[in-house]
DNA sequence: ACTAGACGAACGATCGTTCGTTAGGCAAAA
DNA sequence: TTTTGCCTAACGAACGATCGTTCGTCTAGT
């Protein structure tokens, strides 16, 4: 295998609740493993079936069109990026910090977790047009959103300390997208290491403030 | 034009000095944008040949495969880049805060100045063969490896404290590596702001100490 | 007269997709 | 129990289109 390969992981598994059973799960594991290592137009029909054990025909009796796979599987990924964070940082307690932890670790662990549901999502969803690609699109704003929303409320209160929010978002949601990239299982750190580093990386670019209190002037603390 | 485009910018521009002149510069700037917008293999000989105002046919006068053009055009990117960030460091005072600052920025100013050659040099690189693709393959290393010395002599000297290196570099590097996608020049905030803004974060992420003075123990300042 | 660059046409291969057919499991009818 | 009919899933074969690439020709400049 090529040295330069475009991610690190090299097995596709989907979670369960989202994996038709029989054969349009077949099929839609394949396409993630393939759309991952060689990008949607470098993998055809014949290439998926073959993966999947069935002949090119045999898809479309489950599935309309090969960009209606990339489309479950975008709507698939960003689904769950969407609901991993939202609940942790809903489950989090109402502090900004607390909440900020809570999206970061959530965020990482999806990207080591599904790191080719999170490839695929994220870097095959400008194929698809605006009928399918709309509705995932905006999910992915939603999950920007709910980021920037904790980063503005610890700025409101003084807890956090950026000049620009929108970059701290983009700083913040950048370095947790390329971890779908290099991270593997058989690496040298754990998932849930990534993780908590992450949300101490994400802490410190916000200049969190150690305690609860906020910050009205320098140094007024004790 | 759809909403989610691969990246914002729009206009695929070359240093003039990796530019060759008449059809061969021409070919290659057309190849640029659209494998930028729309992967490599997304992107036909044909469409590339018409943006560059010429026939499939001329464009092997220049070139001996799409492969190659596609191994000149990461070649170039990831060399703009390796050298973009050897020359800021080295021109920099040797202390390693200054060294990161001067990193960030020229590795932030090459995303933000030409986005679409890093988009394709990062992105399109896994397309390559092993002949093509392991002279850049090498770059990218060596560029990492430059980031990874500054922190590992910052971490020894006390400069800087984080408790892995090879996240730190993961988390730094990842972040700018996304300034390519999202930035604009007719964006609200400018290049140098992105970049001012990114070298800080890596500061805050490695947790550098604000003066020159190493860190032998607890707030011995002054 | 020579050369370099651009061209039209076409090559075989592969692309996504369609169509008519076949095999197999299962329920109702005999 | 056997037979019949049906329904689903899978299939082989092929469609037109497009892919990267090649080749022989033509034209403009020296």
């Amino acid at each position: 295998m090529a040295v330069n390969r475009r991610l690190a992981a090299t097995t596709a598994h989907l979670l369960p609740e989202h994996k038709p059973p029989g054969s349009p799960g077949q099929i839609l594991e394949a396409a993630l493993k393939l759309f991952a290592e060689r990008g949607y137009a470098g993998a055809s029909m014949r290439d998926i079936a073959g993966a999947a054990g069935l002949k090119p025909a045999t898809f479309y009796a489950h599935y309309p069109s090969k960009e209606h796979i990339l489309a479950e599987l975008c709507r698939i990924g960003h689904e769950e990026q969407y609901r991993g964070v939202r609940v942790a940082v809903l489950d989090s307690a109402p502090d900004p910090r607390a909440q900020i932890v809570a999206y970061v670790r959530a965020h990482v662990a999806f990207h080591t977790s599904y790191p080719m549901l999170a490839v695929v999502a994220n870097s095959e969803l400008h194929v698809l047009g605006e009928a399918l690609g709309s509705a995932t699109f905006t999910l992915r704003q939603q999950s920007e959103r709910l980021l920037g929303d904790i980063i503005q409320r610890g700025l409101d209160s003084g807890a956090f300390n950026v000049p620009n929010a929108w970059l701290a978002v983009a700083a913040i949601g950048g370095m947790g997208l390329r971890v779908a990239y290099w991270y593997s299982p058989e690496y040298h750190v754990t998932a849930e290491q990534v993780a908590e580093t992450y949300a101490e990386y994400a802490l410190r670019i916000l200049a969190a403030t150690r305690d609860g209190a906020s910050r009205p002037a320098a140094k007024s603390k004790k």
